[in-house]
DNA sequence: CTGAAAGCGCTTACAG
DNA sequence: CTGAAAGCGCTTACAG
């Protein structure tokens, strides 16, 4: 009783934030006018224009982003699902998307879930209240529930990085199978025999278990087996790669060549068999995936499998906006990937 | 006239969205109950809480972030303005403040502004209509526009990275300067008397003109000066560094040591140097920055700076979290940095 | 424990 | 070109 205001008085007398409303006042205009000033100066005249931005300069007016949204029942966010925002091969999509998006005043919001399909659709469930107007997600395997649900928010849904026998909405990606067995191909045909393959957290990782499988798919029908079949635990992708290799060398299994699921794993390989004082490739072919820009800096250069990743996030982004703008849009490009031969195989 | 519904009727006609509303009708209770089982459980009989769990369930309600967040005046947003939100170290930087925002509910932004200090501040002048509860900046240098508009946004600034001697609020970071004093410290303590300074669009990086300031000072208090001292344009670093290296070894420079100014230039120096059949560090010792994963890996594994840039993040996050708490949080924490000597000098 | 009503700061169809 | 008024979907002080 003491603390408080005495007269009852409405919430908002706390609130210190410049409105719209002020802005109108001080600039003697309507507030629809003032509006407009800033969304579509074009509609008004140039006289009351520029005493609207007089008086948001002024005063310091920032519109509040979230009254604008809930007015106009227009978010302009896009938003990602992805197994995580900043590591591996994801980032380099965001930021592709980001690369198309922004200038035109869009803004993208990464949610991360990299645990399980549930992770996943809790996490899209979240998001969707932020009334994206498109998402993107990584890969085709969603949980039942996670489909409905944003077939129901009628939206855009793009599934990038790789291409699934059934899409939720529309499909940009590759066939990580095909880099699986392309990647064995690859090895056999320069001779290789003894082919392992290796990869970390495969659990979640839907498209490194594709890789493989075209990868032993190769192998089998080559009449050949693969040599070992190693799935690393752990988070540091380098490091693990490096475990493996060690552990693969101290076993005595007499591999030729290594199919690595990543980049980084691949890394640690090579920095872990040169230490072991293996001659690359003599000794040991070491050949990873997605070609990041380190693998053509190591000594030697790492061969790989290069993924447009950065286009297949422009391509995501342009392919909501064109479907906002309410233009059809193909429901699946195979934007491929190429093997990138260096000093490793 | 004829394309036109008939009868003039709300706006909200076409909205397909479920309403909070329509979940308190549902089950039968005010909105107000409604709005409580969602946000306040223990507040509401479970007879109550039950039934409209169960209209959420059945009507698939998705709560209207706008709406929430402009009622309520409380965004839960940090955001982040940053010279790059994926590459280098401020991913790290985000990785780490998410790590302790994200479980408490907190969404996190980031806002990329690379060029220049003035888009830095058109850039928060945007982010700001999001109202968030704290803002973290990467290091000391803004416009005078920009500090006055943080200040009067009146909530907690993080200027992170660098330690500065004028900072908004709170600062949270490393001296750069030491830092490449440091750096330069140790290549005189190896026996390097002929000693480069390396760097990439160096323009727009303070923190790189301090760590060289730094480099530079020790060498001339040593009697000695830089040998050369390179700033390579260009965006993709490891080529950068590599290029750069070339350049030098072409060149016919003498140089015993090179400092460069981050880990990815130095992987670059590393592979040219390399490349072109010099012993490292034997003819040519090269030092890095960050301490990235990368430079444990590579063959010789780099010396670097470690910059504790994950719990940069952390700690920018707590100290956020703490003065929304209303508690208060040190203006000034030095987190250090550490050299890890490896095989390249 | 429960709820009617006011208010958050915008946008927009409509009428001048 | 300009503006009054209704509405967006929530939250919350207050009173039962």
């Amino acid at each position: 009783m003491t603390e408080k205001k005495p007269d009852k008085q409405p919430r908002t007398g706390t609130r210190s934030t410049v409105t719209l409303q002020q802005v109108a006042e001080r600039a003697g205009v309507g507030v629809m006018t003032a509006s407009r000033a800033i969304k579509s100066p074009h509609l008004v005249s140039e006289k009351l224009r520029l005493r609207v931005q007089a008086a948001i300069r002024d005063l310091g007016y920032l519109p509040n982003e979230y009254a604008g949204r809930l007015a106009s029942n227009r978010s302009k966010i896009v938003v990602f699902i992805l197994p995580s925002v900043s590591s591996g091969v994801f980032r380099f999509i965001v930021q592709g998307a980001e690369e198309v998006l922004s200038p035109l005043g869009y803004q993208v919001m990464v949610t991360a879930a990299s645990h399980s399909l549930e992770e996943e659709e809790a996490a899209c469930w979240k998001i969707l209240g932020w009334k994206p107007e498109g998402v993107i997600l990584s890969g085709t395997d969603h949980t039942d529930a996670m489909r409905a649900m944003l077939l129901a928010a009628e939206i855009p849904v793009v599934e990038a990085l790789e291409l699934g026998d059934q899409s939720i909405d529309i499909n940009i990606g590759l066939s990580h199978q095909d880099a699986g067995r392309a990647a064995a191909r690859h090895l056999l045909d320069r001779g290789y025999k003894r082919l392992g393959f290796l990869s970390s957290n495969m659990e979640n990782d839907y498209r490194a278990q594709r890789r493989r499988d075209g990868f032993l798919s190769v192998i089998k029908e080559a009449g050949l087996s693969v040599i070992c079949d190693i799935n690393q635990s752990g988070k540091v992708v380098f490091e693990s790669g490096a475990l493996a290799a060690k552990q693969v060398m101290a076993s005595g299994i007499d591999v030729d060549a290594i199919f690595c699921s990543s980049d980084e794993l691949a890394v640690g390989a090579v920095s872990a068999a040169l230490r072991a004082g293996r001659k690359i490739p003599q000794d040991l072919a070491i050949m990873g995936f997605n070609d990041l820009d380190i693998s053509a800096h190591m000594v030697p250069a790492i061969t790989s499998i290069r993924t447009p990743r950065v286009e297949i996030g422009r391509l995501a982004a342009e392919a909501i906006l064109t479907r906002i703008a309410g233009d059809p849009y193909p429901a699946r490009i195979d934007v491929g990937f190429e093997i990138i031969v260096r000093e490793t195989t």
